[in-house]
DNA sequence: CCGAACCTGGACATGTAATATCCGGATTAT
DNA sequence: ATAATCCGGATATTACATGTCCAGGTTCGG
């Protein structure tokens, strides 16, 4: 099981938008430049943020990123379900009801079986998890010295 | 984030041992006849459960796969870390060092920053219910109509 | 002792999803 | 008007899970 590297890149970008205490939105190309990360594909990613509520997006010249509410609104389970989807990491395929248990009636299968319901406890652990822990609480715990060496780069950089 | 089908495939192979009381060995075959998987593939999985200590092997005639351990002494994090691997989910490819970090000293990112600890505290309490929970318990979760049409089936195929 | 039924593990083929690039269209500041 | 920017479809590339095949070893039963 692995996560993609979405998650990590829009975990940074979110952490970002928070740093910056601006009100101007930030581009898809200044955020690729600050982690050298591919623009194109970037944006497709912050794209779905958007689409999920994370971030707003203002088109046009200056335009680009900020985040569409405050960080203490906004949890990680929302921007990693959002870049990594909301669908159970484990997905049942029934093969319970193949080979042996072809033969007997599809209505013996309606209850979730033991495996299903042992595997999405430990999942919506995970869950409950990251929804408890929001954006303001990591800007919070990570060193005034990381957000300030942020603003400092996007000061330079224009 | 997906888990690999052969999450599934192995779960439901160590139920299926621990529904047969026998002592006998069950071959790759048979269990790949139960659920209708490919044999040659399934066997892979089991094989790695045997070099994970879940499942122990006997080779030659009438040989095959049972329980290395009494149900109680399995717990479903050992399958799923044994079928999918130990590692993290999130895999941290540090890109604070690129980009506007490439300026900066390496020993400036000694530390573990807040993203990797939060998605690792999520992470570990998925894998606490994971261990928390052990194929005994499966087992005895499960409707004895379950275990009783395993046996029959395994009874009628021989 | 022989052959059939098994596991083991390497090499290889296939399929699928994540990653990455490209482009045409729409929107907005200057 | 021009340049900067987001949007999203089409397509390419890559990584990894899945699946097949085969050439060894064991063990059982005759
Ligand atoms: S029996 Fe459970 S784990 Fe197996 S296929 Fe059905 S729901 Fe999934
Ligand atoms: S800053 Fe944190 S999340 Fe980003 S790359 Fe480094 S360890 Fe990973």
């Amino acid at each position: 099981m692995r996560l993609g590297e979405g998650v990590e890149w829009t975990l940074h970008c979110c952490l970002t938008l928070g740093w910056l205490e601006t009100d101007e939105p930030v581009s898809t190309a200044k955020l690729a430049a600050t982690f050298d990360l591919p623009p194109a594909y970037l944006n497709k990613r912050l794209q779905t943020l958007v689409r999920a509520g994370v971030l707003s997006s203002t088109p046009g010249a200056r335009g680009g990123f900020r985040l569409a509410r405050p960080p203490e609104k906004i949890t990680l389970m929302e921007i990693v379900a959002a870049t990594e989807g909301a669908e159970y990491a484990f997905r049942c395929t029934e093969i319970r009801q193949k080979g042996a248990g072809a033969e007997r009636p599809a209505h013996e299968f309606q209850r979730q079986c033991v495996i299903t319901t042992a595997m999405r406890k430990a999942e919506l652990a995970w869950r409950r998890e990251l929804a408890s822990q929001t954006l303001a609480d990591m800007l919070a715990a990570a060193p005034v010295a990381a957000a300030e060496r942020t603003r400092d780069w996007f000061d330079r950089v224009g």
